[in-house]
DNA sequence: TTATAATAAGGAATCGATTACACATCAATT
DNA sequence: AATTGATGTGTAATCGATTCCTTATTATAA
C-alpha cells in the first residue's frame, strides 16, 4: 500500500507539503502540487481513513441502526439516507438489531468505538437504558421513527395518518371497524396508531369491541394472517365490516386468510394498511394504503445529520407528511 | 474519549499491559487483570478502531458494493452476510452503484483506503477496467452473483435454472413462448437466462421467433408491464401462450399489462418470472418463480469471506442451488 | 535600502492503539 | 549454588496521516 509518506519521496518533497497538496490547505506552489497530483493519479494512491480519522477524529462514516436489515422500510430510508450523505464524501456503516433492544445499546457504543461521525437510528421502542446511553453519546445522534425526548427526532406523523384511515371507513358508512396492530413497546407503530384509531371510533359515536382489536406478534403477513383469523373466530355473529391494519404486510395476511375463507374484499370485509409497500399496489384487490415516502424521510434524517456536522442548530422535532392511497380494498 | 492510556494511568499500569488483558495476549497477572477490568467496565472504554487498525491493518469491516440498496435481492443478500459476520464481529460498510458500472471500480478503491478487510461485490457486469482493479486489490474479495475470471465467484445456477422454468411451460404444453430479458451487459441476468431459453427451445424443437423475445430497459415492474405491451403488439395474430420474464418485478409488470388488457392468466398467457419476490406469492395469480435464496446465498459468501480472511483457501468458484415454485400463473 | 508581509516547504509532535525487546522476579532443575 | 524457563511488566518504536512551529525565499511597501 502506498502512503503519504512513498508520494514525498516520489515527488521530493516532505509529507507535509503532500498533505497540504491534497486538502488544498496552506500554501504550496503551483509546481510542487501538480507533480505530487500526477504522482498521486498514477499510483492510485488513497490517504488512509484509519489514520486520517485517529488524528482529526474524523472518519466520513455515518452509523445506522436498523431493527431489520432486510425490509422495504429499511432499504427505502437507507437508500434516501445515503443518496445524500454519499454526495458529501460519507459512507454508511449498518447495524441490525434484529429487533433486539439489547443491541441497540451495543450497536451505538460500538459504533463511536468506530469513529463514526454521527449515529442514525430507526427505534422501535424506547426504554430507560436506550435514553441514557443515547444521552451520553459524544456525537450527531438522530432518532427516525419513534419521537425520543431530548433527541433529535424525525417522525411520521402516525396519529393523523392512522385517524385520516380510521375515517376513511367511517365515510365509506362502516361503523364496525376492527384493528389489527402491534405491540406498545412500539410507542409509533404500537400505541400511536391504536389510539388513532380509538380516538377516531369514539368521536363518531361508533362502538369499540374488544373482539374486533387484535395485536399481531410481529410486523410479519403471518401475524395479520393469524390476527384476521383470531378477529373472525372471537367475533361470531358480530362480525365487523372493515379491518384496519397497522402495516401492509399485516394486512397482505389478513387479506390472505380471508380470500382462503371466501370473503369477498371489500364487499365483505374492506381492508387497509400503512406503509405502501409495493405488493399492495399489485395484490387483487390493491390494497388502500398509506405512503410515508420512507426515502423521503431518510434524505430529511440525513441533511439534518450533515446540518447537524455542520454545528448548524436543527430543530428538535421534524414530522413528515403522509399520503393517503385509496384504492380497491375499501 | 477515555484511551488507554487513561486506563493505564487509573489502573497503575502501563498501557502496555492494559492492551495485553484486553487482548489476552501476553502474561498479565490475574490481580492486574481484574483491576483493569474493572474500570474498563466503569468507564465504559472501547479501543479506538481507528488506532487499532492503523496499526494492525485490520477494521473489522467487511465492504460491500450494491448495485441497488433498496431491493428485494440486494437486502436479502445484506442480511445474510451481516448474520455470518457480525458473530464473528464485522461491521458492513455499504456502497450503491445505482448501476452505474464506473462507481463500482471507484469504491472498490474506496473501500480499499478504509482499510476493509474484505470486500464483496454484487456485481451486474463485467468490464475490462473493472477485471484489472479487481486484480489490484489486496484484500480478500468475491463477488457474488457473477462469474468473475480469476476472482472467486458465488453463483446462481441461472442457466439450469432457466432451463427448468422453459421446460417447465413445454411440459405443460406451451409452444409459443415469449422471453423478457434485459441487456446483455448483465452475463448473468442478461445472457446465461437467454441462452438457456434459447437451448431449450431449440432442444425441443420449438421455434424461436424474434417478436417473442423483448428486453426491457432496467428491472422495473414499468419496464416488464413495457415488454409484454410491444410483445403482445408485435406478434399480433400468432400471441404466445406463455411468457417467461428473468425477474419477478418484470414478470408481474406483464401480468399488469395483460391483465388490464383482459386476458386470463394463465389461460391465454402462462407467466413466470424468477427471484422469489414475497410479492409473487401475494399476487392473483400466484407467479411460478424460481427461489435463489439470496440469503443463504449471502451466508454462504460471508462464510467464505470469513475463511479468506483466516487464509483457508477456498474454491473459486461456488454454484447455488434453486428451487422451483410452481404456483397458479403456469 | 531596509522593514514587512506573503509564499513555500520542512521538522517534529501528535492521535491511540499494538508489539518487539528488555529487564526483573521467582520457582524449578541440575 | 548456578542455570534455566516461566511469568509479569515496562520502554519505545511503529502504523499513516495532520498540523503547529520554524525557517528560507521572494515580493512589496516605506
Amino acid at each position: 500500500m502506498t502512503t503519504i509518506n512513498d508520494i514525498a519521496k516520489m515527488a521530493n518533497v516532505s509529507r507535509t507539503t503532500v498533505s497540504r497538496a491534497l486538502n488544498n490547505n496552506g500554501y504550496v506552489s503551483e509546481d510542487v502540487r501538480k507533480r505530487i497530483m500526477k504522482i498521486v493519479e498514477e499510483t492510485g494512491y488513497m490517504p488512509s481513513v484509519s489514520a486520517q480519522s485517529l488524528r482529526t477524529k474524523r472518519s466520513g462514516v455515518i452509523g445506522i441502526i436498523l431493527p431489520k436489515i432486510s425490509t422495504e422500510t429499511s432499504s427505502r430510508v437507507v437508500k434516501g439516507i445515503n443518496e445524500v450523505v454519499s454526495k458529501e464524501g460519507f459512507q454508511i456503516l449498518l447495524t441490525d438489531t434484529e429487533l433486539n433492544p439489547k443491541k441497540e445499546v451495543e450497536y451505538i457504543r460500538l459504533l463511536q468505538s468506530r469513529q463514526v461521525d454521527g449515529i442514525i437510528l430507526l427505534a422501535t421502542n424506547v426504554n430507560k437504558e436506550l435514553l441514557n446511553v443515547i444521552n451520553d453519546v459524544k456525537v450527531p445522534f438522530i432518532s427516525l421513527g419513534q419521537e425520543l425526548p431530548n433527541v433529535t427526532s424525525v417522525v411520521y406523523d402516525d396519529y393523523h395518518a392512522a385517524c385520516d384511515m380510521t375515517n376513511l371507513f367511517i365515510q365509506r358508512g362502516h361503523e364496525k371497524i376492527a384493528f389489527i396492530g402491534v405491540g406498545e413497546e412500539d410507542p409509533a407503530v404500537g400505541h400511536t396508531r391504536k389510539q388513532a384509531y380509538l380516538d377516531t371510533l369514539q368521536k363518531n359515536g361508533l362502538t369499540v369491541k374488544d373482539e374486533w382489536i387484535h395485536e399481531g406478534g410481529d410486523f410479519s403477513i403471518e401475524s395479520g394472517y393469524e390476527s384476521m383469523k383470531q378477529i373472525l373466530k372471537k367475533s361470531q355473529g358480530n362480525l365487523p365490516t372493515a379491518t384496519f391494519a397497522v402495516t401492509d404486510r399485516m394486512a397482505v395476511g389478513a387479506m390472505e386468510y380471508l380470500k382462503e375463507q371466501g370473503y369477498n374484499i371489500p364487499g365483505d370485509m374492506a381492508i387497509s394498511g400503512i406503509g405502501a409497500a409495493v405488493m399492495s399496489a399489485y395484490i387483487t384487490p390493491s390494497l388502500t394504503t398509506i405512503d410515508y415516502n420512507n426515502k423521503e424521510a431518510g434524505r430529511i434524517t440525513a441533511r439534518l445529520m450533515l446540518d447537524k456536522l455542520n454545528n448548524k442548530n436543527v430543530s428538535e422535532k421534524s414530522t413528515l407528511s403522509y399520503r393517503l392511497i385509496s384504492r380497491d380494498s375499501v
